[in-house]
DNA sequence: TATGTTTTGTGAAAGTTGTAACGATTGGCT
DNA sequence: AGCCAATCGTTACAACTTTCACAAAACATA
């Protein structure tokens, strides 16, 4: 999948330039753009290069055209509606931070075999038995999940969002998901990510220390 | 920082082994470890290179002795201990998932700025005010650091995380961090991840459609 | 208008990651 | 023992990503 990073990139820079806008700025350069997302100018010349807009040299980009364009490269026309399977820990959180918070890209349904949760509203989201899965995924269409139920109900679930219209599904339960080739999978293991940070800790630690030596 | 991909692998290979050998499992080819990570029996051959273990052919690879072998390679001989910043929705679900989990890599300690926090024990973790940032940093001997404050709260507690001998972050807030080099930030950015499968979701189904016109 | 400075867009180089190909080794089978 | 099929480690290659380098464009200034 090519561009994965770009694309990932972009839809920072459209966050970091709606704050801009938003306290007023009109114009900004790759590099004033570049520090405020941690990556180097050129970068952000080569990631714009791909929607195609043209920046003026000297004058750098209009922020409102530039969102323009980003809104046109980045967003399906009608918006995309996200179902959340797995209301525990970590759906709740992740309910509370995306609930309301982008207008084109919305959590519109929760899923949860917990009897408990059906039919309560958490943070704003319905949620739904899982026997009702089908039937909203349709109604609502739906084309994006987020999995965050245990791992061993992951494929099984992963099977039934696929079959009933799901595109793309953001996974964090830790076990890699048999899909179709044309649906988009994202992993987030967050355990792999702890590990790794606890590793290069170790090394950048043992680098320095051995670049002292030489 | 090359091998980055391999160490994450590395990780998952583990808890997949581990797995394994609790089953009674004795020995493992590579395409069955493969099949497991969802990657390519190559790939997995490639990143175990890196270890320096030599499984066997034919009988492929002893399933302790390699979990030794990643164990020697991973994990720092006396275990490192982790810091949570921010006990809000998103520490919290972290805190029940990683508390007691790994004896190697376990987080010891809780801070928020939140009072009505200080001093309570959450899943088995003692939060501690901010203040005590420092004496609790430096008495557990704490390296890695997990980042889940607001973005603006962020920076200024990394600046004092790095300077009390934490090596390694794990970043969900959604801003860059500005570290020292030999510092390693993994940035986990869940918006950015979820815009991306909305975006490749899209995309996929454009594809498949252009394809049927070729 | 000419000149200088800043910034852009982009081709080319470098670096990183994933895939394919293949000789070498092992264990099973006759 | 000799052969075969399976598997391994490794080198070579391809794809993707980032960085470097620089011409062209825009504005300021004289
Ligand atoms: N919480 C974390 O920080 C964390 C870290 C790493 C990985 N994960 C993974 O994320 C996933 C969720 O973690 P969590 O901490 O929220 O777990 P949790 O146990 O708190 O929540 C899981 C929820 O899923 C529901 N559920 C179970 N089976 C279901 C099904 N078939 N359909 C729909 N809902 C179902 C349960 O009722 C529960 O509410 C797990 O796979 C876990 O391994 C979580
Ligand atoms: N929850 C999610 O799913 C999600 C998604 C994307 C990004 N994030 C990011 O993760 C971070 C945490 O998200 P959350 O949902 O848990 O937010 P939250 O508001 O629920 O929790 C934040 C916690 O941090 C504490 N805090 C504030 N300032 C602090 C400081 N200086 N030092 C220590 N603690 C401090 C607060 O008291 C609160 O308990 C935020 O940066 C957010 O942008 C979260």
């Amino acid at each position: 999948m090519a561009l994965e990073r770009t694309v990932g990139r972009l839809t920072l820079y459209r966050r970091l330039l709606n704050e801009q806008v938003a306290g007023g700025v009109e114009n900004l350069r790759s590099h004033q753009l570049a520090a405020r997302a941690g990556v180097t100018a050129v970068q952000v010349r080569r990631d714009l290069m791909q929607i195609g807009y043209d920046g003026s040299p000297k004058r750098g980009y209009d922020v409102k055209k530039l969102l323009e364009s980003l809104r046109h490269f980045l967003d399906e026309p009608g918006g995309q509606r996200v179902a959340l399977l797995g209301v525990g820990n970590l759906g709740r959180a992740l309910l509370s931070y995306f609930i309301g918070r982008r207008p084109h890209l919305s959590i519109v349904a929760a899923f949860d075999t917990d009897p408990q949760l059906s039919g309560r509203v958490i943070y704003g989201c319905r949620c739904h038995p899982l026997d009702e899965l089908e039937d909203v995924l349709k109604a609502q269409d739906i084309t994006v999940a987020i999995v965050a139920v245990p791992a061993v109900a992951a494929q099984e679930l992963a099977d039934r969002l696929v079959q009933n219209g799901v595109k793309g599904i953001l996974n964090f339960a830790p076990i890699p998901l048999a899909v179709p080739s044309e649906i988009f999978v994202e992993n987030i293991d967050l355990t792999m990510s702890l590990e790794k940070v606890a590793y290069f800790s170790r090394e950048a630690a043992c680098e320095t220390a051995c670049e002292r030596k030489n």
